[in-house]
DNA sequence: GCGACAG
DNA sequence: ATCTTGTCGC
């Protein structure tokens, strides 16, 4: 897939906002997605490896020589693993796969998440060949102290419909919707302005955060969380998305 | 100043 | 996110 570079993205906490400022101007509401055929996901997973090193070990007499041994510990080596995934609509059948790791270097910020995680699911949108016609992120689109989630961020950025899909609360005024399957009340933000839904995916279940990311309107989303929601509380491409991450990571750990 | 705070 | 044991329920 095609991405725009925008911006740069070694940059500070400070200038991250700036870049959300100036791209928050390029949200599109309205909706451009047409017949869907392919829905995507998109998640990451971290990990802190002790990272080999060299050392030196202090002789107890005078007579022996400093010696240098592999020990452990000295550095970590912080990595994060992304994982995007194109499945059938609404079949919800997988039709591509495609993974990459990077090296971590972001903090985990409430607010500029995409700033942490951005980098390397582009890289995982570069490697895909399966457009999808509408891709699920594991975070907030428009429902965001800025209106710029990670997934109107990257909506942007790859220039196609995003949903926003967060499992926790982050932005905004909201009552708890009912406790069934399919049932949401609208999130506002302090101005009243509508930004998003919690929405219930299954009942007996903490519900889930649904925003517009890019190029779809709020209602089309829900319809298309939901449609991707079989048995669970997450939509399918975005658990397998995780899961693919996980793995991604837990084969680096071995190979290390 | 205090509380809230995606992953 | 990650660290972690047991536990409630289909």
């Amino acid at each position: 897939m095609k991405i725009k570079n925008l911006h740069r993205w070694d940059v500070t906490p400070k200038e991250a906002i700036e870049i959300q400022r100036n791209l928050q101007k390029r949200i599109l509401l309205k909706n451009f997605s047409k017949d869907i055929h392919l829905v995507a996901g998109a998640d990451a997973a971290f990990s802190t490896l002790d990272k080999l090193c060299f050392a030196n070990v202090k002789p107890k007499s005078t007579l022996s020589k400093t010696k240098k041994i592999i020990c452990q510990g000295a550095k970590k080596e912080n990595l994060v693993h992304g994982a995007v995934c194109v499945f059938s609509f609404p079949d919800m059948e997988l039709v591509e796969e495609k993974t990459a790791t990077l090296p971590l270097k972001f903090p985990y910020i409430p607010g500029l998440l995409s700033f942490r995680e951005g980098t390397v699911l582009l890289k995982c949108f570069e490697k895909i060949k399966n457009a999808p016609d509408v891709i699920l992120f594991d975070g907030q689109g428009i429902m965001h102290p800025r209106k710029m989630g990670i997934a109107a961020h990257l909506g942007i950025l790859l220039n196609k419909p995003a949903i926003g899909c967060a499992k926790s609360y982050l932005y905004g005024e909201f009552n708890l919707p009912a406790n069934f399957k399919g049932a949401f009340e609208y999130v506002r933000d302090k101005n009243g302005e509508l930004i998003g839904a919690c929405l219930r995916t299954r009942k007996d279940v903490k519900p889930i955060f649904v925003s517009t990311g890019h190029k779809i309107s709020l209602s089309k989303a829900i319809d298309i969380v939901l449609a991707c929601t079989k048995r669970y509380r997450l939509p399918e491409p975005l658990r397998y998305a995780h899961r693919l991450a996980e793995i991604t990571k837990q084969r680096y750990e071995k190979d290390y």
